[in-house]
DNA sequence: TGCCAGGCCTGTC
DNA sequence: GACAGGCATGGC
């Protein structure tokens, strides 16, 4: 079953694609596959029409092969939307926050006025924390490329098989690998070092496995990130070994709701030399942020390969 | 083949 | 406090 949501200044594209996110896929059809949580979402959009498609997972799930931890198997009539609600949707894309009043406080500059003009739609997502952590701890003096390579090993070799969409899951009986959901944080805490190393973490696999240990343990708790004033839940970040502020801010922007978190990488140091010093972004900085990032990825063309 | 990548840690000054 | 070097690995 399709789900048609209504999605005005939207562009689905750009917010797949600009970064925020490691596991979209657009097929030659235009969708966009990717796996939100223990689900295998499809989307696609349509003007102002955003299509969503999804599985659902079985009740009573069986060990997938070759990967750690109980899986979820996709019941044999699972490929539908039945029984999700747009909200979580709308929810994840940022689809219930006004982006037009966002915009409206950012600081009047050429240069980010020209950013969302280009780029307007893109919407900054909320993502699972521990997921996004992960990936952004993975992502440390690695290209975008590497980035999503790694993810899905960590996937593959630790998550939870699920639901191919029905064309692929007829292709999958001839070698297609079944979609993974992210690993939690206690099966990749039970990790042995090289197993992650072996996902081409590379030095950053010990990082990995120390936060995934520490927050196991409940000595860092990243549900509660979303409710502590920003300062306070970048501090609890730091306390992370191999998280820095850029890594902590992409982490409490895109999955914990603090749009005034500003991640500044090797991209956005060239982006701020386009502003005037010391530019007050305002308090949805996040968002000007990855409005920066993305253009000054396509204006080095090097548009985002999803 | 060399440079660089959505960084961070550590040692040195 | 500022800065340089090291860290693993692969795309370009």
């Amino acid at each position: 079953m399709t789900v048609r949501i209504n999605a005005p200044d939207f562009n689905l594209a750009a917010t797949l694609k600009c970064g925020q996110a490691f596991r979209w896929s657009r097929g030659p059809d235009g969708w966009y596959t990717g796996v939100v949580g223990r689900q295998v979402w499809r989307l696609r959009q349509k003007n102002q029409t955003l299509e969503w498609e999804t599985t659902v997972s079985h009740p009573n799930p069986l060990p997938a092969s070759g990967a750690r931890g109980s899986s979820f198997i996709p019941s044999p009539v699972s490929c539908t939307g039945e029984g999700q609600g747009e909200g979580e949707v709308r929810r994840y894309l940022s689809l219930d926050r006004d982006l037009r009043n966002i915009v409206a406080t950012f600081p009047d500059e050429p240069h980010l006025r020209e950013a969302v003009k280009r780029h307007w739609g893109l919407r900054v997502l909320r993502q699972e924390p521990w997921e996004t952590l992960a990936s952004f701890i993975a992502s440390s003096t690695k290209q975008i490329v590497q980035i999503r390579q790694i993810v899905e090993l960590l996937a593959q070799r630790f998550g939870r098989a699920g639901c191919p969409q029905p064309a692929e899951r007829l292709r999958r009986d001839e070698g297609i690998a079944p979609y993974h959901s992210f690993p939690s944080v206690d099966t990749i805490a039970r990790a042995m070092l090289p197993e992650l190393q072996a996902c081409k973490l590379g030095f950053r696999a010990k990082y990995l496995l120390a936060a995934a240990r520490r927050i196991d343990r409940g000595e860092i708790q990243l549900e509660a990130l979303p409710k502590m004033e920003y300062q306070r839940a970048l501090e609890e970040l730091l306390k992370l070994e191999g998280v820095g502020e850029k890594i902590a801010n992409c982490t409490l922007l895109f999955s914990c709701g603090h749009d005034e978190a500003f991640p500044v990488d090797v991209w956005m140091q060239r982006a701020l030399k386009r502003l005037p010093t010391g530019t007050d972004f305002g308090p949805y900085a996040g968002w000007a942020q990855q409005y920066l990032f993305y253009h000054e990825r396509n204006l080095r063309l090097l548009p985002l390969t999803v």
